[in-house]
RNA sequence: CGGGGUGUGGCGAAGCUUGGUAUCGCGCUUGGUUCGGGACCAAGAGGCCCCGGGUUCGAAUCCCGGCACUCCGACCA
């Protein structure tokens, strides 16, 4: 009876069906339910609560800076649309129209924002007159939608939840560095907050940003090899200044084109936190962005006192500033365990009759279930500790599965042959033609990635048409 | 958008071939006993059988058309 439950309850082990794995683990942790449009998804408590963090650690980290939030409308007419071709190009496909105000036909239907450079454009051509008015660091939290074809839970919504930062400024090498610090931050929240290691670099023409002059990313490694988009930073150099007509005048006196940037990070880092940490039990969330730390369980509660000592428990670690729960719930400890397992809860603190008398507790870790009999005293300190430990081993294993499964390969053949095989990233010497990048693709299944900032010296010749190369390049399956 | 799979109380399934008004497990409610790895007993509640048409005296079941989810591919600015 009780190996029935459990295989109701259970989830997909990831080695049967990584997919199935990875949307079990969305349903049955509660960060999603389906709604009854396809690809719009609902964020349940638990999983809103993992964004509200998000934001919280972003939005200090972009402010720090100098940067200031707005909201512009959500619909875009058509014509705004159309104003730079290379970004109506690649846009327009996706787009969801508002046809009807009412029952009267607009006369120009309006587009659901996909992405707001054209309003931003529209604005800044507006209030951007001097130098003085330079630069401008904005940024807004707001949701986008994208017709997709296909859509998984946080991977690739039709709706979703983003920020998207849009700066001005006086010169190109302005412009570029607040690119570049932008992923940088982007790259240090994944590695310092979400205990995933990032690889930075640029991307080819091909793969780039409809109307960028360079799109910078990083990229990261899933469990099951793949690789994962996880946050962007466009320098459009000024060429939607130009076809917006933003001008300033200059120190000189004389009209100029101001140089902009974009950069977004969306909820699909969630789907990023699941499938780089998570395990068969479920959810594995990295401490730092956990919206529950700590999960508190009585041992035999209804106990005189035991109640009583576990919230004096959790109300002390409140106190020392961790996110902390107490389950008093009527289910079974063993329910309770399996069940914080499940949602990631990175420590969970047992306390019943036996710790009371011994004035300890029981910790257990959630990444390596190691149990841990600490004394009461110490609670605060050992918790921080942990919290500490289990982030860092976090970060260890998600880099070692990134090196273990990043291979130099010097031709196409050797990358297809160790893709097939295992699947992760190649990397190799690259000339920079688009030809060589669409021969890839049809040979060995992968597309490119980034080109590293951190570049290393492979050879001498492009892996693919053996003519000399220019730069060491990513190659990955991605989401 | 192409190919496959699925859709039955909250969840997972059986029933469909061969039409007769729905079954099981889990969960849920109430009461009681339990409580250190998904406890047990008893009594209950809960179903537009994905949606819309059609065939039929009668459809979860047969036929047609949609929709959603899902996997594989294409696409993903």
């Amino acid at each position: 009876m009780a190996q029935d439950k459990k295989q109701v309850e259970q989830i997909t082990d990831m080695e049967t069906d990584f997919a199935k794995w990875y949307t079990d683990v969305c349903t049955k942790a509660e960060l999603i339910d389906y709604s009854s449009v396809k690809g719009l998804f609902i964020l349940r408590p638990y999983g809103y609560a993992l964004w509200e963090n998000i934001q919280k650690e972003l939005d200090a980290r972009f402010k720090e800076d100098g940067h200031e939030n707005v909201y512009l409308p959500m619909l875009i007419p058509e014509s705004l649309l159309q104003k730079e071709k290379d970004h109506v190009k690649g846009f327009a496909p996706e787009c969801a129209w508002v046809t009807h105000g009412g029952n009267e036909k607009l006369e120009e239907r309006l587009c659901i924002r996909p992405t707001s450079e054209t309003l931003f454009c529209e604005h800044y051509a507006n209030i951007i007159h001097s130098w003085r008015d330079l630069p401008k660091l904005y940024n807004q939290w707001c949701s986008v939608l994208r017709w997709e074809k296909t859509s998984r839970p946080f991977l690739r919504h039709r709706e979703f939840l983003w920020q998207e930062g849009h700066t001005m400024h006086a010169t190109a090498e302005e412009a570029i560095a607040e690119t570049r610090q932008q992923l940088e931050v982007y790259a240090d929240f994944c590695e310092k907050i979400l205990a995933m290691p990032v690889v930075r670099g640029v991307k080819t023409d091909k793969e780039k940003f409809s109307g960028a002059e360079d799109t910078y990313t990083i990229e990261c490694m899933m469990h099951d090899r793949k690789a994962l988009q996880s946050g962007t930073s466009h320098y459009f150099g000024d060429g939607f200044a130009r076809a917006f007509d933003i001008t300033f005048t200059d120190k000189e006196n004389k009209q100029a084109y101001p140089h902009q940037t974009s950069w977004g990070l969306s909820t699909r880092i969630i789907g990023g936190i699941i499938m780089t940490h998570g395990d068969n039990s479920g959810l594995v969330l990295p401490p730092r962005i956990a919206p529950t730390q700590v999960m508190v369980i009585p041992v035999a509660q209804h106990k005189e006192g035991v109640l009583e000592a576990a919230d004096a428990l959790r109300a002390r670690l409140a106190v020392a500033g961790v996110r902390v729960k107490m389950d008093s719930s009527e289910q079974s400890p063993g329910w309770k365990f399996a069940e914080h397992e499940m949602k990631g809860v990175p420590l969970r603190i047992e306390l019943g009759p036996k710790d009371i008398e011994n004035k300890q507790c029981v910790i257990v870790r959630r990444d390596n279930r190691e149990k841990i009999f600490v004394s009461l005293d110490e609670v605060e300190t050992k918790v921080a500790t942990l919290l500490n430990e289990i982030h860092d081993a976090l970060y260890d294993k998600a880099l070692k599965n990134l090196n273990d499964n990043t291979y130099a390969c010097t031709s196409l053949e050797e990358v297809k042959e160790k893709m097939e095989a295992c699947g992760g990233f190649a990397k190799t010497m690259w000339c920079g033609d688009l030809q060589c990048e669409l021969r890839m693709k049809e040979e060995a299944g992968v597309s490119s990635r980034c080109i590293p900032f951190q570049q290393e010296h492979l050879g001498d010749t492009c892996a693919i048409c053996g003519k000399p190369a220019k730069k060491m390049i990513y190659w990955g399956v991605a989401y």
